[in-house]
DNA sequence: GCCCCGGCGTTACGTTATTACGTATGTAGC
DNA sequence: GCTACATACGTAATAACGTAACGCCGGGGC
């Protein structure tokens, strides 16, 4: 169980926030429910409202392609710039890492088409080198 | 895909593409099969099943974050790079390209991580130049 | 003919996310 | 004190998204 990290937390933001850091790996909304059932969740909406402030306060980040939630891998949970995910299809590690470079000129696109950006998703698919077959 | 041109689209198949190049921007999977039902389609296992081959083809793209597909903005749907997403999230225009450079800083990272790519997904949320209010 | 396979149609089900409504609590202004 | 407002919470119901399992059919290889 993870303390004190960020603003104050409520109740149920911790205890969802707990849930994700203790599982250290991507975890569903469902699946978040289901481990917090025996603290007195009963209905999903309490770990999507939860969820929601712990994305809205950057330690939390959403996982699209795989519509499940991770806690940001950065321990102090200070904010960072843009993070992205490397998911292992094979045993479902997911690596954070935050591609400065690759944003910047991904930001230089979008300056030139005079598209204010607010929010990028970047997730790879693939095989970690764990999980890649020697043959 | 190799350079074969687009394989022959079955029936089911090419009325979904249709929905999506009439539409001319995203689609959820039951948005076209409401659209289809006149044409005979009733459930939504076969819209699913042609998008699937239509994204394999290469003629459609995934919107992870919307949960929506769209067709492929290049006419002649020839293979292409990896495309990133540019989505306005108060008109819901769709801008594709290719963020080459990007991509290539991405892989730099895949390869130094011993990572295996298989699937890349960028998709950038915020307001369009149309949309930007000049205030 | 016979087998295999890809596409298809249908039913039923599983998973993910939100709407709507009411309650409780804390705080600022009066 | 009391009201007005904001935030969090609890619950039920429902919407939206996606898949498993079954069987049928038609075309190609042998
Ligand atoms: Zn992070
Ligand atoms: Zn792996
Ligand atoms: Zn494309
Ligand atoms: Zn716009």
């Amino acid at each position: 169980m993870s303390v004190e990290t960020h603003p104050d937390l409520t109740k149920n933001q911790a205890l969802v926030f707990g849930s994700l850091s203790d599982a250290g790996g991507p975890l569903t909304a469902y699946a978040i429910l289901d481990l917090l059932r025996d603290s007195g969740f009963r209905a999903p909406l309490q770990v999507y409202r939860a969820l929601d402030k712990l994305v809205e306060y950057g330690m939390v980040h959403r996982l699209e392609s795989l519509n499940a939630f991770v806690a940001c891998s950065h321990k102090g949970c200070s904010s960072h710039g843009t993070a992205a995910f490397a998911i292992c299809e094979k045993c479902g590690v997911v690596s954070e890492f935050t591609p400065d470079k690759a944003m910047s000129l991904l930001r230089d696109w979008t300056k030139s088409e005079g598209f204010q950006l607010s929010r990028t998703t970047i997730e790879l698919r693939g095989t970690c080198r764990q999980c890649a077959v020697p043959n």
